[in-house]
DNA sequence: ACAACACTTGAACGATTGTTCATATGTAGG
DNA sequence: CCTACATATGAACAATCGTTCAAGTGTTGT
């Protein structure tokens, strides 16, 4: 019903944010952190990743604010940060779900 | 609270859904369709790119079936397909201008 | 059939991106 | 201090992506 008339700005750090969930690896990081925080190590060890894959992803939703880190001895533990991206990961992925029913229902 | 644990194939088709919100002209392109639908070349016009450059993006997204296309006369109109994606966006848009008015007032 | 308009398609190019490997930093225990 | 562990960083490379330009298809009116 309303037209969104953004400025360029705008829509490119909107684009930006969609970016960072644009990659398989880095999306499986951040739905991994939206539920309870994760050490890299675990993060690595569940996506069958290297660390340095791993914290060359961390680095980039850390700094964009979509995850933050806070370090608890040898370990540095992650979790979201941001509540816009959690909903919308979670209407996202519900949705996928509830298709995935359907179309298990249909056959 | 609750742990998603998504398989590959899903995780990388959500991350190809974002992928493509993840380019500034593109994303323009879908939140101008937003509303109503529009013309290959309202769309052009509207974002100052080629009609080109447009329709090749289009296409992309009529393919991904975020966008539905249909020919009246000369002229092609797009419009939203997907629901999921025109809540998603509507969620970040309120989300930036909630926040623009906050430094606003803050100042 | 031809011209004008609206849109699409393909090739080509520079720029950006994800990944790997090697190396560095930080922390805890002996 | 030295070693082991956990994470971070930098350089380098192939692959993907957005854009442009030129040429194509489809539609309407004459």
């Amino acid at each position: 019903m309303t037209t969104y008339d953004l400025q360029l700005d705008q829509t490119t750090e909107l684009a930006e944010t969609f970016g960072l969930l644009a990659d398989p690896t880095r999306l499986s990081i951040v739905i991994a952190c939206m539920d309870q925080e994760r050490s890299v190590g675990e993060i690595a060890e569940r996506l069958g990743s290297s660390p340095s894959l791993t914290s060359h992803h961390l680095r980039l939703l850390r700094s964009a604010r979509i995850l933050r880190s806070e370090r608890r001895g040898k370990q540095v533990f992650y979790a979201m940060a941001d509540t816009c991206v959690q909903s919308v990961l979670t209407i996202m992925i519900e949705h996928l779900f509830v298709h995935e029913h359907h179309t298990i229902d249909e056959t």
